[in-house]
RNA sequence: GGUCGCAUGGCUCAGUUGGUUAGAGCGUUCGAUUCACAUUCGAGAGGUCCUAGGUUCGAAUCCUAGUGCGACCACCA
């Protein structure tokens, strides 16, 4: 053995064994054990690892420690699709290329995307590996494999069987940048100062910060008991607006807050989440609402002479109109608002009616919340449980249709006439015909290429549904347009036209537990699930383990897991979160290779407590490595003891205490391990390692007072404890020991130490 | 507005469920180099455990209030 450990000689050549052994299958005889099953949060399948995927480290001491336990143990890989996330990477490589994705038709797009995500497939795994990750690679499922896909649709047709879906049109949240809409756990909210225009309005002045809106304006509300506005109350007002004038009704809610503003509203439906709910209270005394917003962002035929503009620009300009005909009272530019922004690409998202699916969650949700007061679901996480609690009693019904391409396409079919009034898009190489009568929408794309978009209705006469549907881009069906439901796709639909929506990416991840022990191997599912512990960040858990005890419970009639355990952000060593545009991203590969993945799994381990952020640098990656080489040393001068030393027998008073010590440091360790403590553990053996065994037994020994049999023995002990932490390095110093005789040859498969082996 | 979390030596954090003189890593001061390891060893400095009450034989730990951070949620235009 060298004097330094160096894991560049080394990691290579233990995954290799672990590989050939076969370490992270469950094994036959374990079948009938306690069982410990989890799920890899299933990184994105485009995505290099970062930070974040090395936490899978708790998931690997826990599954290291529970193999050796000799449960029954099963850690499952995989990778998502991550619809949108995915898309949009793709879309700015598209980007670079200068194409877009309206160059493309639906098929070819998503098989671009499909072959660019290939591309990258396969660097998870290596990556994954290289940290130490015992996952089982022969079972790895991919949210897109067919099977997958099925399984998934499945639940998707028992939703629809139990009532628990339904497709309406409603107000979503709809980015015009990413064009699609989202559901509500998508939606950033930010504090921005905005303006707060007061608009002369007939009778009114009233206060928005969107006037580009009031094109779309129904109605104006004031609270039914505010004593300023009885007289108006049920009367139709005429206002004089930049368009000209136009009428509006004057309704009372009690939505409306007497304090806010002039105490009255404008009601503009489409646009805006309130006043669409005020709107359906008061429907039958009010017109059918307008749409002035499209789903680019621009303004619609019915703002008149704005019609094509930007929201913003449109807002400017019909201010600046409205200023110069002497209709605004004035404007506070220090109003603080609370803007509605996407997640994804930060821009203000706009509420627009939209025809989506949506899954019922009360049903969903109660079953979970009422497990929770019972106590069957714990989780460790710093009060997670109550914000679970809250998730769940708040959640809103959940639109999992989304407007893009990469994802799991609606299994929703709509029969297609002849005065079909769906909306489609499609590219084309047949020139337009009789586009003047039929007023269909033709945009040039050169190169001999058409987009073609309108009603079927409009488009039939001059493009069969083949052609169509061959370069189909989108289908929009109104909500008077029937649907059938075929999941196995084995109907006739020669007269269908598939809904082109995919599912929201978390629909599919919610079901990710049981869809992949149903498609593992046969047994799988009965003999691993329900599994044992969900391990994540607290970050996603509304997005992922709210949705996946909800789905699980649901299509399984069982808890996805009872256990869950969520784990914090990594932060930088100041405790800053990391971005790329401070400079202070860790990469967990360089630092794997610069200081070996056993420094870097301790480092994010040692202290770190569940729900709590931890802060990292690189001096904790030296700190790590410096216990490698320790621990290396240690065992190298057991190696070396010399043959008188070894016939040292020590004094009974030293052997016995040291005896005790380790007795008690395998029940701490242990007990740590099984109640989901990994960073107690971690710093209790590195104490006790550091401190008591290296400073203290070793130099005993050195004196003769400690026997050297019963230190050799300790170490092996340490060895095993320090397995699920630090793989690699206690790997190879077990085989630099050789075969072990009553154990076995590897580390990874060797029997977890009870409190009274020594 | 609602929910939740955090506050412990210079920095970053543990504190094994209330139990003797409160711990670690990094930093720092002094000393040590053939003897497993300088990626080391020995010795030391450094803490009103945010504040004020309370429960208890005993509180960093439990309760109440306050202060200061932070996260998440939320339909006041």
């Amino acid at each position: 053995m060298d004097s330094k450990y160096n894991h560049k000689l080394y990691e290579q050549k233990i995954t290799d064994l672990w590989e050939k052994n076969h370490i992270s299958e469950p094994r036959d005889e374990t079948q009938g054990q306690p069982v410990f099953s989890l799920v890899l949060p299933p990184p994105n399948a485009n995505d290099p690892l970062h930070v974040g995927h090395a936490m899978y480290t708790i998931e690997d001491i826990l599954v290291r420690f529970h193999r050796m336990r000799g449960d029954d143990t099963l850690w499952i890989p995989g990778a998502d699709h991550a619809g949108i996330e995915t898309q949009f990477v793709f879309e700015k490589k598209l980007q670079k290329q200068g194409q877009s994705r309206f160059q493309f038709d639906r098929e070819t797009l998503y098989q671009k995307i499909w072959d660019y995500v290939q591309e990258n497939t396969g660097v998870a795994r290596e990556q994954l590996t290289r940290l130490g990750f015992s996952v089982d690679w022969s079972r790895f499922q991919y949210t897109l494999n067919p099977a997958i896909v099925k399984s998934v649709l499945h639940t998707f047709e028992h939703l629809q069987k139990e009532g628990l879906l339904y497709r309406d049109l409603q107000l979503v949240n709809y980015c015009t940048k990413c064009g699609t809409a989202f559901s509500d756990l998508e939606v950033k909210h930010q504090a921005a100062k905005t303006k707060l225009y007061y608009l002369k309005y007939g009778p009114f002045v009233l206060a928005t910060t969107r006037p580009e809106t009031k094109f779309g304006d129904t109605a104006v509300a004031v609270h039914p008991d505010d004593e300023r506005y009885q007289h108006l109350i049920g009367q139709t007002i005429e206002v004089q607006g930049v368009n000209g004038p136009f009428r509006v009704r004057v309704i009372a809610d009690d939505y409306v807050d007497r304090e806010f503003g002039t105490g009255a509203v404008k009601i503009t439906p489409l646009h805006d989440h309130n006043d669409y709910a005020v709107w359906q209270r008061h429907k039958d005394e009010l017109p059918e609402p307008i749409q002035v917003i499209d789903y680019q962002g621009k303004m619609t035929t019915a703002a008149g002479r704005f019609a094509g503009m930007s929201v913003n620009a449109a807002r400017e300009a019909v201010v600046a109109a409205m200023q110069e005909l002497g209709l605004i009272d004035h404007i506070d530019d220090k109003y603080e608002n609370q803007l509605s922004c996407c997640y994804r690409c930060g821009r203000t998202l706009e509420p627009l009616p939209k025809v989506q699916f949506f899954v019922r969650i009360k049903p969903l949700t109660k079953p979970i919340i009422k497990k929770l007061d019972a106590g069957e679901i714990k989780v460790f996480g710093a009060g997670y449980d109550k914000i679970l609690r809250n998730w769940l009693t708040n959640l809103h019904d959940w639109n999992i249709s989304r407007q893009i391409v990469w994802g799991i396409r609606m299994p929703m079919w709509y029969r297609v006439t002849p005065d079909s009034p769906i909306e489609v898009s499609f590219l084309t190489t047949e020139s337009p015909k009789n586009a003047a009568t039929q007023n269909y929408r033709i945009k040039e794309l050169g190169d001999n290429k058409w987009l073609i978009s309108g009603t079927l209705s409009q488009i039939l006469p001059a493009y069969d549904l083949e052609t169509i549907k061959a370069g189909l881009q989108t289908v929009d069906a109104p909500i008077t347009v029937p649907y059938s439901l075929d999941i196995d796709n084995n109907q006739d639909h020669t007269h269908d036209i598939q809904e082109t929506d995919t599912f929201d990416t978390w629909f599919s991840s919610s079901q990710w537990p049981f869809v992949t022990l149903q498609n593992t191997r046969p047994g799988d599912f009965e003999r691993f699930y329900p599994t044992t512990v969900m391990e994540t960040g607290y970050d996603i858990l509304p997005f992922w383990v709210m949705r996946m005890l909800m789905m699980g419970q649901f299509e399984t009639g069982k808890l996805p897991f009872a256990n869950i355990y969520l784990h914090g952000l990594v932060r930088d060593s100041k405790g800053q979160k990391m971005s790329k545009s401070k400079g202070n991203v860790i990469n967990p590969l360089e630092v794997a290779e610069k200081y070996g993945a056993d420094s870097l799994r301790f480092a994010l381990v040692v202290r770190s407590s569940a729900g709590q952020d931890k802060s990292i640098g690189e001096q904790d990656f030296k700190a790590a490595r410096n216990l490698t080489n320790k621990l290396w040393n240690a065992a190298r001068f057991v190696q070396l003891l010399s043959d008188e030393q070894k016939n040292t027998t020590g004094q009974e008073k030293t052997n016995e205490d040291f005896k005790t010590k380790i007795n008690e440091l395998v029940k701490q360790i242990t007990n740590c391990l099984e109640n989901y403590k990994p960073g107690l553990a971690a710093d209790l053996l590195y104490d006790s390692f550091w401190h008591f065994f290296c400073d203290e037994a070793i130099e005993n020994c050195k004196k003769g007072v400690l026997s050297p049999t019963l230190l050799r023995r300790g170490l092996l002990v340490y060895l095993k404890l320090w397995h699920p932490f630090i793989p690699f390095v206690t790997e190879q110093i077990w085989q630099e020991f050789g075969i072990i005789n009553d154990d076995a040859t590897i580390l990874a498969l060797a029997h977890w130490p009870n409190p009274s082996t020594l």
